[in-house]
DNA sequence: AGACAGACCTGTGAGC
DNA sequence: TGCTCACAGGTCTGTC
């Protein structure tokens, strides 16, 4: 269920725990992810130190000497830093122990997370290669989404989120940020003209931004790296308010299936 | 190339 | 209380 304000705070969260940190071991408890867990990583991970923490679209990466983990949560995928005394619980498929007492325990209900082994460049991943820019770097802007979106029929909604055009805009802030830019959801992404693509940009940034300063959404099971819920669902504006009055023109607000997700917008806000 | 549907999997809440 | 059903934050893969 993580979107991207929720894997940047769980990459702040584990991150101070465990850099400098050597790996003294890895407890595979259930490998079916989304893919299996490899016996290569397990192997070539013990006894490695981990160098740095990074975030890339919604991926995590854990750099050693020897290589990268690529960690995806998926829909329902969570990390945290607990003692080796922890018992672990339902759905805790990996740990990964480190010298000094903590381990990072990975806990993922439906599976569809992953922790990958790189011992190359894992940006150069075939998951990672080809993905769009970060909505919050220099390179995402009005006029890039423009430019990438001419002669596209596809429904804006569908078009921002997809992680080849830009990352990170999952399914709760895909509403938002239409609903702030005032675009209808459905609008084919190649007839929307440039100033307006200017102001979903800034949308986009703003939602993404405010919801890291936050904490992340929590709709349900959501918790950050110390077990803790996010604070950013007071602040949305349409997602999973359905029938409630739009906060702008008191319109109830619409629930529909855009590009097989759910989607919320204010039909007279929204055009 | 682009658009769309299907797939993966478990948990939860609504409705009966 | 218990059953069944629809739906859930992601994104890869296959087909047309």
């Amino acid at each position: 269920m993580p979107e991207l304000p929720e894997v940047e705070t769980t990459r702040a969260g584990i991150a101070p725990h465990i850099i400098g940190r050597s790996v003294t071991g890895v407890i595979v408890r259930d490998r079916r992810l989304r893919w299996p867990v490899t016996r290569r990583l397990e192997r070539d991970l013990v006894g490695q130190t981990v160098n740095a923490v990074r975030r890339r679209a919604k991926y995590l990466l854990l750099d050693t000497n020897a290589g990268s983990v690529i960690l995806h949560l998926g829909m329902s995928g969570s990390l945290r830093v607990l003692t080796h005394r922890a018992a672990p619980q339902k759905h805790d498929h990996v740990d990964v122990r480190f010298r000094g007492g903590l381990l990072l325990r990975f806990n993922d209900p439906r599976r569809f997370g992953c922790l990958l082994w790189t011992r190359r460049d894992p940006l150069r991943h075939p998951l990672l290669m080809k993905l769009g820019p970060e909505p919050l770097e220099n390179e995402f802007s009005g006029d890039y989404l423009w430019r990438r979106s001419r002669g596209r029929q596809l429904a804006i909604k569908a078009f921002i989120m997809d992680a080849h055009v830009v990352v990170g805009v999952g399914n709760i802030y895909a509403s938002e940020a239409l609903f702030g830019a005032g675009i209808h959801p459905r609008r084919p992404a190649g007839r929307i003209s440039r100033a307006r693509y200017e102001s979903l940009a800034k949308e986009i940034r703003a939602v993404l931004g405010a919801a890291i300063k936050a904490g992340g959404t929590t709709l349900r099971d959501y918790t950050d790296s110390d077990g803790l819920p996010g604070y950013f669902r007071n602040a949305l504006a349409v997602y999973d308010r359905k029938n409630a009055p739009c906060e702008r023109c008191g319109e109830a607000i619409r629930q529909e299936v855009i590009g097989q997700r759910s989607t919320y917008f204010c039909v007279r806000c929204q055009r």
